[in-house]
RNA sequence: GGGUAGGUUCCCGAGUGGCCAAAGGGAGCAGACUGUAAAUCUGCCGUCAGUGACUUCGGUGGUUCGAAUCCACCCCUGCCCA
């Protein structure tokens, strides 16, 4: 099986400008071919990481790919698929995303002797000149066109200032320099960017007459159609700072039955004829299947070490042996302990609850353990006989566990 | 610039002088049941030293014993007109 075959057998491609071209292309090693990357958070997220994994895939088959960074892109804000405008970000900020991005980065995808790019849309975007611009792509922009996209259309009734408008062209601007620059004539992106894609093409077509081709893909939802990789706390973050491997296993390990496969077919490397054997689990087999997911994932990202780290700390927590290891931990003084420390206290520090009131009423609903104890009285205050292993596990419901260190 | 409808808690959305920390729904959290799943049922869901106090209804001032609610000015958004 093909590259290409491949793509569409794990259901990743979702829109095509041209399929026969860009499956001659991409199966013969002949693509060049950019992601955008908008430096919006200090770290890659969910999101990134699948777009990533098809580079990678990508560039294992031979294709040339380029990493960009929209250091300028970042400046106006994509307004695709949001519903209000983005908080404008400094310029300082972006530059330290755009640094963070590029650490990350070079992880997953092997940029030496060429291999791959790493370019920033900064570079060319910052210096143009309004007029100027207009003058070289105004005209190759309908405006009319431009509000028939659907990125666009969502916002016609909740607004859309003139900033964010220009994304597009932006986005376009930098496929229309890449041609130039490196010979890129493919570009990928999620669905929802789609409408600036194409914008690209055209503008490559209509500037040089030439061809170049889009290819989006399939965003990861959920079964209840809702974008994976966030969590009530926000994204799941590729830093471990942000998000611990251990935080990461256990998405990844409680993903819905429905989406399972899904994840590991889109995610995951594993061959697919290894894949189709799973594809008839059900009962306690699926769930041996979120194992393998979890495991899968996390070892991509933070390497197998980390991976087994994180299993083996959540096979030990849940077989009901705390395993406090790997745990998320939080350090209190001992000066502070010896005064009388409320374990309400400790569990807002730790930010297991968000204030005393909320970790008062998960006690009295029963919800909090310590070292394996339902704590009964919310007025607790810890003593030095909690700590008798030399840490004390807090536990919040089912599944949250963190480890409480003396210093 | 003119007209008009709006801005309420995480989101949607009721509330038009005291009975309002503010209906209802959603999301979320916890408990029960399960497979670390879903569905369902129960409880919680502004903060705090919790029979109470404090902060919150776009912002700032004002009227009033008392304001989410009335008045003034300002900011933001939709729609219509220019």
């Amino acid at each position: 099986m093909q590259i290409y075959e491949e793509l569409v057998a794990r259901g990743l491609i979702a829109q095509v400008t041209d399929e026969n071209e860009i499956r001659d292309l991409v199966n013969n090693g002949k693509a060049v071919f950019y992601i955008g990357f908008d430096p919006t958070a200090d770290s890659l997220h969910v999101g990134h990481f699948m777009a990533l994994c098809l580079m990678k895939r990508l560039q294992m088959a031979g294709n040339k790919p380029i990493a960009l960074i929209g250091g300028g892109t970042a400046m106006i804000g994509d307004p695709s698929g949001r519903t209000d405008m983005r908080q404008m970000m400094t310029k300082e900020t972006i530059q330290h995303n755009c640094d963070c991005f590029k650490k990350q980065m070079s992880r997953f995808i092997d940029f030496s002797d060429g291999k791959a790019l790493m370019v920033n849309n900064a570079d060319w975007l910052l210096d143009l000149n309004y007029v100027e611009l207009l003058r070289e792509v105004g005209a190759c922009f309908s405006v009319n066109n431009m509000l028939r996209a659907e990125c666009y259309k969502q916002r016609m009734e909740k607004g859309l200032s003139f900033l964010e408008f220009n994304y597009m062209i932006m986005q376009s601007y930098d496929f229309y320099s890449l041609y130039q620059k490196y010979g890129c004539n493919m570009q990928f992106g999620g669905d929802d960017q789609w409408s600036n894609m194409l914008g690209g093409t055209e503008l490559i077509r209509k500037k040089l007459g030439k061809d170049a081709y889009a290819m989006t893909i399939t965003l990861l939802l959920n079964s209840e159609g809702k974008k994976m990789g966030k969590t009530q706390k926000g994204a799941v973050w590729l830093d471990p700072e942000k998000t611990s491997p251990y935080e990461f296993y256990q998405y990844w390990r409680n993903v819905d039955d429905a989406d399972v496969l899904k994840c590991i077919r889109m995610l995951t490397f594993l061959p697919l004829e290894e894949i189709e054997k799973m594809d008839g689990w059900q009962g306690s087999e699926l769930n041996k299947a979120k194992e393998i997911l979890a495991f899968e994932l996390t070892k991509l990202v933070h390497g197998e070490a980390e991976a087994e780290k994180a299993q083996a700390t959540a096979k030990a927590l849940f077989a009901g042996a705390a395993d406090a290891d790997n745990m998320p931990a939080t350090a209190v003084a001992k000066a502070d302990l010896d005064a009388g420390l409320q374990l309400l206290d400790v569990m807002v520090a730790a930010g297991l609850c968000k204030s005393k009131g909320e970790g008062r009423r998960l006690i009295q609903q029963g919800g909090v353990s310590l070292n394996d104890e339902k704590v009964a009285d919310p007025m607790l205050v810890l003593t030095d006989a909690a700590f008798e292993k030399g840490y004390a596990v807090v536990r919040k419901g089912k599944k949250v566990f963190h480890k409480i260190i003396v210093e």
